[in-house]
RNA sequence: GGCCUCGUAGUUCAAUGGAUAGAACGGCCCUCUCCUAAAGGGCAAAUACAGGUUCGAUUCCUGUCGGGGCUACCA
């Protein structure tokens, strides 16, 4: 089934066709968008004043022609208005039979993508032995409702975390391992005690150079294969995972694979190599570097910058002049092995905007090898403190993920004992955790992933307003409605044995009937754009739809078939939040 | 310096080139003998500045001012 727009964009198209023949470019597709005011109606094509200068036309007497032609059209009633838009108010009873269709379609309408591709998501990502901070929300939440939209949408999805199992940091936190560590204290707390010595040896390095040399020096044995290293490391690694693993558990957020960086080690030096003989990567101050083709013009050169007004080399280096290996030349094997492992055509990276230019060149390092696929970075903006600076406590220390995440919980916990008193605990604990969490998610993916947003501990963690508690406790209200409902002829039709007749003759009726039929439209745009705050948005309407309908009409002391209406109404909510929200990884209550 | 990016109500955020720029919080009024008031209904309040393209600009282009980022051996 078309959505609305797609369907009534195909009449338009048709009617188009009719009245200028030969001179509408034959790829022509009317444009039909949700309008804004619904004052105006409820979807516009802006086609008449598009093609008025190529077709020679007026664009109020061709959209007038076009309102002529499809004036016998069923769904919508067509009107032209200002100077040129022609405007489709869609008829009740149009919106009635969609509403039937969705009882039907365990999709809701959602078509599946007619180019299913084989995609691997990178996000989230944290370092070894470092805490997830608040810097690693964006990516991690952003990340996972990427992966479910487009699992949804049938595409074939990887999530990697690709940890930070192998920087510099290890030099540190090998030598805070041997000479400060508390065995006793990292057995009853690993992670806690992994991060201290980390802080501590950190902290020292920057008073005492000597120190630093000395990390370094366990740094070059680690990866020269030293036997006490090694092991070392391995039990970081697992430390860390651990503790990771809960947090992820918490979140309702899981990897296929966990590839970190060390996991391409072999890999790195025979790429160097290939890229050398190949002619793309070439020796320059010590270091093996590639340089621009040219195949750019330079100010779309990612390995050109413009310095004193002229164009200077920005190599992506891949080998150190000490023969250490960088992050591009990691990131070169991660997606070699993305390509030839898993089959890989499409890659798309949730990585902070700062890292743009290293995409750039990466992706375009792939061109010259002749590497072609959807290769993608999804970037975000920063998070800021207060004083529109990166996010750090009074203290300069960041903001542990973990701590969010407790403290979110805690103050839905205590709104919970206010508003719901006669809950048993083990439910309190149960709905504050899914309230809190859900709450530091919604905040996170109502936003436009590309601006930077300032942290604020009472907005990100308010209970209140544009959040997740609204669309929880809208879902709590229909599902309060749908628990008292025992009649049998609403089952049947339910299950398909009868039909219900949709009566959508009150406003609100109207109005939710009008944004659950947009849900087939808004997830796949959602997934297009990699913007999860267009179906935030949109569910957060839904909400206030239901809200308002509520309020107004009464669905349980209401009588026959506006009875039976009604209660449809509330199965496509509760059956639209319950998706829509799956998608977005929030967990919805029955209660609350 | 150059390149990228951002500048919208008191505050935090929205708005594929569309019509009278939407929300939320905060402020001020109303609504629980009624399906969960974590709700609903209403009021006041904004596109940094100057040009340009366009039938139409928060959106595209140019410049100014102001934040942030990037600018060869960290990730």
């Amino acid at each position: 089934m078309m959505t609305l727009p797609e369907q009534i964009a195909t009449r338009l198209t048709d009617a188009l066709r009719a009245e200028l023949g030969d001179a509408l470019p034959s790829d022509f597709c009317a444009a039909v968008t949700a309008s804004q005011d619904l004052r105006y109606g409820d979807y516009q094509s802006n086609a008449a004043m598009v093609l008025a200068k190529t077709a020679r036309r007026n664009p109020r007497e061709l959209a007038q022609a076009m309102v002529t032609r499809l004036a016998d059209m069923l769904e919508a009633e067509v009107s032209l208005a200002g100077p040129g838009f022609i405007n489709f108010r869609v008829t009740a009873k149009e919106y009635a039979a969609r509403m039937q269709a969705m009882l039907e379609d365990e999709r809701l309408g959602v078509p599946k993508t007619k180019s299913p591709k084989k995609l691997v998501i990178d996000f989230s990502a944290p370092n070894v032995a470092k805490p997830m901070h608040v810097g690693h929300i964006r990516s991690t939440i952003i990340g996972d409702t990427l992966a479910r939209l487009a699992r949804f949408m049938g595409h074939t999805v990887i999530t990697d975390n690709h940890i930070g199992d192998w920087g510099t940091q290890f030099g540190m936190i090998l030598w805070g391992w041997k000479n400060l560590l508390d065995q006793q204290e990292l057995e009853r707390h690993p992670i806690e005690a992994l991060l201290a010595t980390y802080k501590e040896v950190n902290k020292r390095c920057k008073e005492q150079p000597t120190l630093l040399e000395a990390c370094k020096v366990e740094l070059v044995r680690l990866q020269s294969g030293d036997a006490e290293n090694l092991s070392i490391w391995k039990r970081c690694i697992e430390l860390t995972k651990c503790g990771l693993e809960k947090i992820y558990n918490r979140l309702d957020i899981h990897f296929d694979y966990w590839l970190g960086e060390s996991f391409y080690n072999e890999a790195l030096q025979p790429l160097v190599e290939d890229l050398v003989v190949r002619g793309i990567a070439r020796e320059s101050e010590g270091a093996i570097c590639v340089f621009s083709d040219g195949a750019h013009a330079p100010k779309d050169d990612p390995f050109l910058i413009s310095k004193d007004g002229e164009w200077q080399p920005v190599p992506a280096i891949i080998r150190k002049a000490d023969g250490g290996f960088l992050y591009a030349t990691t990131d070169l094997a991660t997606l070699d092995y993305r390509i030839r492992e898993f089959q890989a055509d499409s890659i798309w990276y949730v990585v902070g905007a700062p890292q743009e230019r290293h995409f750039k060149q990466i992706f375009d390092i792939e061109r010259m090898r002749g590497v072609t696929g959807d290769f993608r970075h999804v970037a975000f903006g920063s998070i800021l403190g207060k004083d529109r600076r990166p996010f750090k406590t009074r203290d300069g220390e960041t903001v542990s993920l973990q701590d969010v995440m407790d403290e979110a919980v805690e103050r839905a916990a205590s709104v919970v004992d206010e508003k719901s008193p006669d809950m048993s605990a083990e439910e309190k604990a149960a709905v504050a955790e899914a309230i809190g969490i859900g709450a530091i998610k919604f905040a996170e993916l109502s936003q436009n992933r590309l601006s930077d947003y300032i942290f604020d501990w009472d907005k990100m963690l308010s209970l209140t307003g544009d959040t997740a508690p609204y669309l929880q406790n809208s879902y709590v209200r229909v599902r309060a409605i749908e628990r008292k409902i025992n009649d049998p002829v609403f089952a049947a039709a339910l299950s398909g044995a009868a039909r219900i007749q949709f009566i959508l003759t009150e406003e609100r009726e109207f109005h939710l009937a009008r944004l659950l039929a947009r849900f087939a439209e808004v997830v796949p745009a959602t997934l297009d754009d990699c913007r999860p705050n267009l179906l935030a948005t949109y569910l957060y309407e839904l909400a206030r739809a239901f809200h308002s309908f509520y309020e107004a009409c009464p669905v349980l002391r209401s009588e026959s078939s506006t009875r039976y209406s009604r209660l449809a109404l509330c199965e496509l909510t509760s059956r639209v939040l319950r998706l829509g929200m799956s998608l977005l990884g929030i967990r919805l209550l029955e209660r609350m």
